[in-house]
DNA sequence: GACCAGGCACATC
DNA sequence: GATGTGCATGGT
């Protein structure tokens, strides 16, 4: 590690600004949104989640009687709208049998055992999970996307064989737990990685390019 | 028209 | 346990 994660955390936040990703919003509407958000652009999950708004269906109970054809249409922008009207349902099921459909009670719960029954949840894989916990419960647990891994690995920062949870205890170890740091820390990455870390990566004018040890990025398998 | 996006589950070896 | 594949829309 040449650069410590507070140093890059500064270079993005110099050059960004803070992000503010999800503000204003229910905490239904996060876990809606991490749901539709998988591997598709977020510009098309807004158009999901502002038909559902229109519908006014942002409630666990009135979107689980929904009929899955027609959530099918609803949610359509979003992509893969066949597997993800299953993967929203399978939450629904979990919010109202086992919080009564009250997110208040399930974000009350003790993290890790809120975070071993999402994983349990068909549809729910460790992004997700994390990403309910984080921006919805307001709890601090790190977020690992395809950019943080991205962005770090190519830099060196992080070993290419680790893992999710490798990548993760990362930051955990690294970081001040704090839930606005993460939120920011996981905006600004997402953001550097669309401007700059894409599969071909763009490091001219990247706010990390100085960071990079010998001025080149490793070899890339992702 | 190719390439890509804030994953995940499942099949196959 | 590792690796490959399907899922689908919409923007660049």
């Amino acid at each position: 590690m040449t650069a410590t994660l507070d140093e890059v955390y500064q270079r993005l936040y110099e050059a960004y600004g803070p992000q503010e990703w999800w503000p204003g919003q229910s905490s239904f509407e996060v876990v809606v949104g991490a749901m539709l958000v998988q591997n598709t652009a977020w510009r098309n999950v807004e158009k999901a989640i502002q038909n559902l708004r229109d519908a006014d269906l942002l409630e666990p109970v009135a979107l689980y009687e929904v009929p899955p054809d027609e959530l099918q249409e609803l949610i359509r922008p979003a992509g893969y709208f066949r597997v993800k009207v299953q993967r929203l349902r399978n939450v629904l099921h979990y919010i109202i049998e086992r919080h009564k459909g009250s997110l208040d009670s399930m974000f009350a719960m003790e993290v890790e055992s809120l975070r071993g029954e999402l994983l349990a949840i068909n549809g729910i894989g460790p992004e997700t999970a994390d990403s309910i916990i984080l921006y919805g419960a307001e709890k601090p647990i790190f977020v690992v996307d395809a950019y943080t891994n991205r962005v770090f690995k190519r830099h060196g920062w992080i070993e290419y064989e680790s893992d999710y949870h490798a990548v993760q205890d990362h930051f955990h170890a690294g970081l001040e737990r704090d839930v606005a740091l993460y939120n920011e820390y996981h905006a600004l990455i997402v953001r550097v990685g669309h401007l700059h870390c894409r599969k071909k990566p763009k490091c001219d004018e990247c706010p990390l390019f100085d960071l990079l040890p010998g001025g080149e990025i490793v070899e890339s398998p992702i």
